[in-house]
DNA sequence: ATTCACCATTGAAACGTTTCAAATATGGTG
DNA sequence: CACCATATTTGAAACGTTTCAATGGTGAAT
């Protein structure tokens, strides 16, 4: 039983190929007695259209492309975790449409731009999604110069506007410093992701921001910029306890860095909760399991990514991007009962 | 600039569509001075080939289909932790090829029936990859009967050959088992994933097998199945301690449960290490940030999955079974000293 | 000089779809 | 009844590729 097509449903049903076209897309221009008879065949047959034939026609691929990092040098550490999420997100929101997910792995964001090329050129996909994004990011300029739909996990300075969502990482920053303040904190460090990342600076915004408010005196020794994963963690919390000035508390910019700060402060015999006190943005849920656990803000991340999926769709239809933008709020978590500056920082 | 087609380079050059298509796929019966000149003008021209086009006639997708299992219920934990490096790992393989990776995701084990329906009936793929194989099954029945190319993460109990990569579970846990007993535990529990999956049933194996060999008495209630989450570590785990008969140590099938195990211990005051000792297999270097960090069995996850995407190749170019098979042995990493059975157990 | 075998190239068909100008059917109007 | 406007359907072309029977050309053997 080969595969029903257009061409053996007009066989079948008497129309031409044309009109069976037509009739299954909806268009209007066919009699409705028609288009029910031909549909009616077309389900006995089994149709499905062959995407291949339309895409040869159309020009189209009907698959968007995600970019997922998978940096050679962190590949052994936690980077990635929440990626599933993500691609489970954005599937559910692809769910019913014509669409199909396909992965681009890159190293770095070099490859990313060759990646992207191929994407564009060779027409692998409709469109793109990607996240990480930069300040001046080249990947942004990239797709907008050749005007190819795409949609950011994290919102850029482009000035000119495009989809994202983004997860408010300055208000969490902002939130989770003064509520260190307010508890006696004078010395708040912050782990954070490369600089040039926008996230991260949105976060040192938050942060700044927040001791500015409270009038905390700023010391830069206390703000750690590196890769997102448990390793660096550890190795920012080794630093800080180093320094002479202890800090009495630490914000990590998600929960792979929380992880390596735990494990180094188990190691090290430093006590959190009672010696320091570590808090978490970005939480997927996984950090209740940590020792101890931490107060966290928590990120809905695959609702968050089925917004993703969302707005590319929209995206790929026409829609401006002032409906395709979504900026997210964390809910704060509290996993540790609300400690005050601890006694090792006060010995100080 | 419009890309370079088969037919633009047919004009630039003079020659005919059909020697610029068997020129550039390097057909044996162009000329060697004819091909030079076609292919020096593809260079020139940019030409790659229209993949729909070459879709619809040849009727292949070159796409190979991963299903990523999301499971609603346990969507905000760990599992799936490992994925990212096992497409990577794939996408390593694919580079360079003309496959690309399309992801699906599966809710469970109907839902990917119905998907590998579509992806066969549709050509959607023209090979699927999944792991998490079990008895008896279902989607290793429907793509056999099809003779639909795959390769599983996990052997099967089909009585057909196909390609598979495997981590040799029984072994890691009848070493495991035996390094513990050497040790002086009598008592040891098997966290393991749900009885129907494959590897769950091997580690069984490998347990019990080292068990009988050192004439220590089997308990069944030791055996803990549930899904690989570090919340069922977690349940397991207090399980375990409010039975009668305490376990003296604890063999975890992989690092979520460990997680749940020692974040149930932390809380409940049981110290891992003397109290009870616990090692986990199918390590992904992440557990060396746990607390404390437990020794395992480490899995090169990128590797193996690197060769789930070599051997889907090779299937696809008509190898054999027996060539695509591969068994890994796991690698012991001692991170707790080797600790003798401990006082609680003792107690008892 | 004719035949044969071989080599390189050509031309056209085919894959399944959409698109659109042209053809035909339908119904209303004068 | 003839005409026109509108509604519906048709037929063919096009997208880029591969495939393959047929063509033409070359040189060697008869």
């Amino acid at each position: 039983m080969a595969r029903a097509t257009i061409k053996s449903i007009a066989a079948r049903t008497g129309y031409s190929v044309g009109t069976v076209s037509s009739a299954l897309r909806g268009v209007k221009s066919v009699r409705r007695e028609t288009r029910e008879k031909i549909q009616k065949v077309a389900n006995e047959l089994g149709y499905r259209v062959n995407l291949d034939g339309l895409k040869l026609r159309t020009n189209k691929s009907y698959h968007i492309a995600v970019l997922v990092g998978v940096s050679m040098d962190a590949s052994e550490e936690w980077e990635g975790v929440e990626f599933t999420r993500i691609l489970s997100g954005i599937s559910i929101a692809l769910q019913g449409s014509r669409y199909q997910l396909s992965v681009f792995s890159v190293s770095d964001i070099e490859s990313a731009i060759v990646t992207l090329q191929s994407i564009v050129h060779e027409g692998l996909a409709d469109g793109v999604i990607f996240s990480g994004t930069r300040r001046n990011d080249p990947r942004i300029a990239y797709l907008q110069k050749h005007g190819f739909p795409f949609v950011t996990y994290g919102m850029s300075d482009s000035p000119k506007p495009h989809p994202f969502v983004d997860f408010d990482s300055q208000a969490a920053a902002y939130d989770a410093t003064t509520r260190l303040i307010d508890l006696g904190h004078r010395r708040i460090a912050l782990i954070n992701p490369p600089g040039d990342l926008i996230y991260a600076a949105q976060r040192e915004k938050g942060y700044l921001d927040a001791l500015a408010a409270a009038g905390v005196s700023f010391d830069s020794e206390l703000i750690c910029n590196g890769p997102t994963t448990a390793l660096f963690g550890r190795q920012a919390f080794q630093a800080l306890m180093q320094a002479p000035n202890r800090a009495s508390a630490i914000i990590c910019a998600n929960e792979a860095m929380t992880l390596g700060v735990l494990s180094a402060a188990a190691e090290t015999g430093v006590q959190v909760g009672r010696d320091v006190v570590v808090i978490s943005t970005d939480d997927l849920h996984l950090s209740q399991y940590f020792v101890p656990p931490p107060s966290t803000y928590y990120l809905p991340i695959v609702e968050t990514s089925r917004l993703l999926g969302e707005f590319m769709l929209k995206s790929l239809d026409g829609a401006d991007p002032s409906e395709t933008q979504k900026k997210i709020r964390a809910t704060f978590i509290e996993r540790q009962p609300d400690t005050p500056a601890p006694q090792m920082a006060r010995a100080n």
